[in-house]
DNA sequence: TAGATTGTTAATCGATTAACAATC
DNA sequence: TAGATTGTTAATCGATTAACAATC
C-alpha cells in the first residue's frame, strides 16, 4: 500500500534485497529464499525482511520462503525498474565525466539496470557539442527543451558546490523529480524532489572519527 | 564522553555541522550561531543540535550560542581531524583513477580537509610503477609494507565487485581501520573495522521509487 | 536587569525485534 | 502429518522533539 506513506528507511532497503535476488539470478543455482537467508545476504534481520516485503503485499509461502525469481520481478515493478528509466548528469568536470564513463563502461548505456544516462549538460562551449560514450554533452541552457522531450525525471549534479543549488532549481523547474547530488552542499528543493546525497568526503571524516589514536584521554 | 558509545546517527552529523561552521570560517562575517541557525543550515533541528553536542562537552554560552572558530577547533578535534590522516585507494580502474584525480585536483594532496590521498595500489603491472599527480601506484601485493610505513589507516575501495571482500581481507590484516567502499558488494569485516558504503546505484534505485508514474494503481 | 539561548530531562515518536498463530 | 517459515501483532528499543530551569 505505497499510497499509505511507506518510511524511507523501508524504501532505502528494497534496493539491497533487489541486489541480493540479481545475483542469485545471475548464479542461477537457488530458486527459493527464507527472509533468514535474504536478510543475512543484506545484513538485515530476517523479522525486518518480512515486515519490510509486507508493505507491498504477500510475496512468500508459508514454511517455504520467497521465490527468487518472483519476488526479484516485484520488487523491480515497486521501484519502477520493471521500465526504462532515462537518466541527466550535469556537469561535466573531472568528477562528472569520470562518472559518466565509469557507469557506461560498466553498464553499457545503463547507468544502473534500466538507469539510462542518455544526457550529459554542461556550460563550458568546449565540451558543448561533444560526448562520451556516444552520450551528447548538450548547453545547460537548453535542458528544458531536452528534459521534457526525452521525459527526463531524475538527473546527478556533479558542479561546483557553489552552483549546485542553482542548477537543482534549473533542474526542478524543467521538471526533475530524482536528484543525486555530489556537490558538497545541502539543497533545498519543492517537496515533490526527492534528493540523495552522495557526498564522500562526508563519509571519511565520519569513518576518521573511529580511527583509534594515540591521544591521551 | 565517547568513551560512553555515542551512536553513529549522532556521529553522522557532526561532518555536517563541521561544514557549516567550515563556510562560516571561510566568509568570516560570523562569529556566533545558535543550535537554531546551525540546525538550519545543516538541516537539523535545533533541539538535535544543542544534544548532538552535549555528548562532548559544553561549547556554547548560554544566551549567546557557539563561538563559531572554537566549535570548529572542538568538531576538528573530536573527529581527528586535528591531524593529518593518511588514505589509501585501492584499484585504479575507471572509477578509481578518477575518483584520485578528482580528489587530488579538488584538495590538493588532500582527499578531503586533513584526509590526505598518499598511496594508490593496482595489481596491474601496466599500472604499477606509474602515478597520478604525484601519488605513486603500488603493487597491491606490496600493501601490509606501504600501510605500515606510511602508516595509513584508511582506505577507499574501488575495484570490481566479486575482488572488494578480498582486498577488505587483506586490508584488515595490513591494520587499515576505516574502509570506503565503493564496490557494490556488502563486505565482512571485523568488529573493530568502521565500513561506509558509497554506492550509489542503490541511491538511483532509492530515487526511483519516488518517480511518479503512469501506472493505474 | 531583561532577553536570549544553552544544557538537560521528560515526552513523544518511529523503527526494529520478538513471538506466534496461520498455513504451506 | 510434521516441519518449516510466513505475515502480523505486541513488546522493546532507540532516536528525536518539546519543554524549561539555569545562566550568560
Amino acid at each position: 500500500m505505497r499510497w499509505n506513506k511507506i518510511s524511507d528507511a523501508v524504501i532505502r532497503r528494497l534496493p539491497l534485497y533487489l541486489r541480493v535476488l540479481d545475483d542469485l539470478a545471475a548464479e542461477g543455482e537457488i530458486e527459493l529464499i527464507s527472509s533468514q537467508e535474504l536478510g543475512d545476504r543484506a545484513g538485515v534481520g530476517p523479522a525486518l525482511v518480512r515486515k519490510d516485503l509486507a508493505w507491498f503485499g504477500e510475496f512468500g509461502k508459508q514454511g517455504v520462503g520467497y521465490e527468487v525469481s518472483f519476488l526479484r520481478k516485484e520488487l523491480k515493478r515497486i521501484l519502477n525498474l520493471d521500465q526504462e528509466i532515462p537518466v541527466a548528469l550535469v556537469g561535466i568536470g573531472s568528477l562528472g565525466g569520470a562518472l559518466a564513463r565509469y557507469h557506461l563502461k560498466r553498464y553499457g548505456e545503463h547507468a544502473s539496470p534500466n538507469l539510462n544516462l542518455i544526457a550529459l549538460f554542461d556550460t563550458d562551449p568546449n565540451k558543448i557539442g561533444s560526448s562520451i560514450n556516444g552520450i551528447p554533452v548538450f548547453p545547460f541552457s537548453e535542458v528544458n527543451k531536452h528534459v521534457e522531450a526525452l521525459g527526463i525525471k531524475m538527473a546527478m549534479i556533479t558542479v561546483p558546490a557553489d552552483q549546485a543549488q542553482e542548477v537543482a532549481v534549473l533542474l526542478t523547474k524543467a521538471g526533475i523529480k530524482g536528484i543525486l547530488n555530489f556537490a558538497p552542499v545541502k539543497l533545498n528543493v519543492p517537496s515533490d524532489v526527492q534528493v540523495s546525497n552522495a557526498d564522500f568526503s562526508l563519509e571519511l571524516q565520519r569513518l576518521a572519527y573511529y580511527l583509534p589514536t594515540t591521544k591521551q584521554n
